[in-house]
RNA sequence: GCCCCGGUAGCUCAGUUGGAUUAGAGCAGCUGACUUCUAAUCAGCAGGUCGCAGGUUCGAAUCCUGCCCGGGGUGCCA
């Protein structure tokens, strides 16, 4: 049960009576809006404020049009009276009576009392979508972590779901390997394991085509920097204007030469330090004197795979399953999973008559040999077919919006993609609402970089990228040493063996790592910190975790039979502060859930779990379950205990975290 | 240059799209609570000019304008 949306409905047949004094039709809807949960306790559980924007249009007192309002709707059986406070807010109180007998409903249902979306749509969710040809890494976390707490969370709400990897499985990447594979090859290596070995190719290959462009980098660099430095001089030279505002424009505008010139500074240093690891390396060194023209090479083999060479498409028939079984390695470890993985690759031969079909229809357009998009408002047009005929990845994401809404006719599709894309899906969504496909709802559901506690992107010391595997070992591992600590602490002794222990770090892992992510909102940059993130408590999966195990140790030393506990059903008793804060707070996850979905934002669903933990954590503190003082208040502290349990656990499970019994 | 995002407690961040002269969490700091159903916990204290200046109205961290600071993007990478 929703009370909030309840609520919002017992108001309108009020608002509506009102609107008919009126010669301006009210917008009702935004209205009811105004209806929300109360800031603080003291106001109630719910406040509707909607009394004095409107007392503005029909020109009373908001005081008076409350009290209208509070007159005309029917809520005797949801609450107590309601009170008019202040300018005229309508404080709501919910009947324990009413409290009670929603959450008897959710005891014996499997869905909480959540009832299945009444206008269940069709998702597309694009998430994940790593370039399989090299090792997952850190940034790929966010993406494919988001993405699965979404497509689990609007499933569970009824609505239809299709996951889609949209994976790199066609570009340059694959001409590196093969230029790597018939050059640099170890049989050995390849036959013991072949994603290995294939991601030595890659590095390797990706290492010497680097360094054949260093000469280049360096020298623009260089003289970067030394126009950075000329500039820099004129401006120090130059007189102080006696006018403040243009004194402070002159010192703007040092400070920013300077910032230019440091950075360009260290572009400088860390190009020449790649230069001096490859001239140290002997072998790689010979390596890359043997091949001067790789660059132009690996370009070339990646023309001839995309032109059907029958070698390179050989090569590439076998090199994708060992690649594909490697990232379903991580997604098995992480617990995520897809409808479909339809790479770049699947799409090939699409883009052809997609450039066609934009051609005719006169929205793809010539312009330096390029064909374009030149959309209204954007000063930048999208390209979809380069000078030398090759086609981008915007062709390919037409390509599969044209094939996504011919197979699946989703009414959204969603994007989990880095919030740096931003300009390419604008361009993206608007040449597609020019195309034709207006219906579906396209959504950039972007999200901020991961960075480092330098606040620099997050790399290793030696400034590669983290690798995906490493960061969860290390998580694991972190949790792992929490996990042993605090068993050895027990005062009875440690209780667990080994693999329990595994057993217990790999889930509590995991999660954290995760629930970090998840956590935070999506749009702003996120620091990555293995301390927070394992941090025992806060608002961690962690904190979660452990409201959940504690519950089910209730259940198992008072040996509940919880099924049973459920059947026989029982009256609620919520007397307690403790208890009724713990109550309200159970009812208000379906509203959690909205508001989760409302604009894509797992942090939503964070929070309230985080508030429910919280209030289920005094609830423990202040009210004894099994040794209450009556039957009743143990059977109802019970029940409640188990509302807690599922809803934690359902929760989490929509963030796809999962739980254990004990911890 | 232009476009987009951000600036909230010492640190990391929330803030339900304009609500209550009292802006919330978590870390870190300080006080208390384990012979008790798991202290991976709880109760409390302290900590803020919500970047700055104007404006809009009953009411602004939230909306508008200008400025300051940071990040990202910006015609043939993805």
């Amino acid at each position: 049960m929703n009370a909030l949306a309840l609520l919002r409905e017992r108001f309108h047949p009020a608002l509506a009576a009102l609107a008919e004094d009126l010669a301006a039709p009210l917008q009702i809807e935004s209205l009811l809006e105004m209806v929300k949960p109360s800031g603080e306790a003291k106001f109630g559980d719910y406040q509707a404020n909607f009394a004095m924007p409107l007392g503005a249009t029909l020109k009373q007192p908001p005081r008076e049009v409350a009290a209208r309002v509070v007159e005309m709707v029917d809520l005797a059986d949801v609450c107590e009276p309601p009170e008019v406070a202040g300018p005229g807010f309508i404080n709501l109180t919910l009947r324990t009576d009413w409290l009670i007998a929603q959450l008897a409903a959710a005891t014996t249902d499997e869905r909480l009392g959540i009832a299945p979306a009444a206008d269940a749509k069709t998702y597309v969710i694009d998430y994940s979508a790593p370039n399989v040809a090299k090792p997952m890494h850190v940034g790929h976390i966010r993406s494919t972590v988001i993405g699965d707490a979404l497509a689990r969370t609007l499933r569970f709400l009824g609505h239809r779901v299709i996951g889609d990897n949209h994976i790199g499985d066609w570009g340059t990447q694959f001409g590196m390997i093969i230029y790597g594979y018939k050059n640099f090859l170890d049989p050995a290596a390849f036959e013991s394991s072949a994603v290995t070995e294939l991601a030595r190719l890659y590095r390797l290959v990706n290492t010497l085509v680097d360094f054949h462009k260093l000469p280049g980098q360096i020298t623009a660099a260089e003289e970067n920097l030394a126009r950075l430095e000329e500039q820099l001089a004129t401006a120090a030279a130059e007189p102080e204007s006696s006018d403040k505002k243009e004194a402070q424009k002159q010192a703007k505008a040092r400070r920013r030469l300077e910032s230019q010139r440091d950075e360009s500074h260290a572009e400088l240093t860390a190009l020449t330090a790649k230069r001096e690891a490859v001239s140290a390396d002997e072998e790689l060194a010979a390596q890359a004197a043997a091949h001067p023209d790789i660059g132009t090479r690996v370009l070339e083999e990646t023309a001839a795979l995309h032109a059907g060479d029958a070698e390179n498409l050989k090569l590439w028939k076998e090199f994708l399953p060992p690649c594909l079984e490697d990232i379903e390695r991580i997604y098995s470890r992480l617990d995520v999973t897809f409808d479909h993985t339809l790479g770049e690759s699947f799409y090939h031969d699409r883009l052809a008559p997609v450039v066609d079909d934009l051609k005719t229809k006169g929205i793809a357009v010539e312009s330096d040999g390029a064909m374009c998009v030149f959309n209204e408002g954007q000063d930048a047009p999208m390209i979809v077919q380069k000078q030398d005929g090759a086609f981008l990845y915007a062709t390919t994401d037409l390509a599969t919006i044209e094939y996504r809404a011919e197979t699946w006719q989703p009414d959204a599709i969603l994007y989990v993609v880095d919030h740096r894309q931003s300009l390419h899906f604008e361009q993206l969504f608007a040449t597609v609402r020019r195309w034709g496909y207006d219906q579906v709802e396209l959504v950039h559901v972007k999200f901020g970089t991961v960075l480092g506690e330098d606040g620099r992107p997050f790399k290793t010391r030696s400034g590669d990228t983290v690798g995906l595997d490493g960061l969860l070992d290390e998580a694991i591992e972190r949790a792992y040493r929490v996990v042993a600590e605090n068993d050895d602490a027990k005062p009875d002794g440690a209780e667990w063996s080994e693999a329990d222990r595994r057993r217990i770090a790999e889930v509590v892992g995991i999660a954290a790592l995760k629930y970090a992510d998840l956590s935070q909102n999506r749009e702003s940059d996120y620091v990555f910190s293995y301390d927070k993130m394992l941090a025992m408590n806060g608002n961690t999966a962690t904190y979660m975790q452990y409201a959940y195990a504690r519950v089910r140790n209730i259940f198992a030393r008072g040996s509940v039979d919880v099924e049973q506990l459920r059947d026989d059903g029982g009256a609620l008793v919520v007397a307690e502060a403790a208890e009724r804060a713990l109550a309200l707070e159970l009812l208000r996850f379906s509203e959690a859930l909205e508001e989760t979905v409302a604009d894509y934002r797992p942090n939503h669903l964070t929070g309230y779990l985080f508030e429910l933990a919280n209030r289920y954590s005094t609830f423990y503190n202040e009210c004894p379950v099994l040794k209450a003082a009556d039957e009743a208040t143990r059977r109802s502290r019970l029940l409640l205990c188990d509302l807690t349990a599922r809803t934690l656990q359902t929760g989490l499970s929509l963030l796809g975290i999962n739980t254990v019994e004990k911890m």
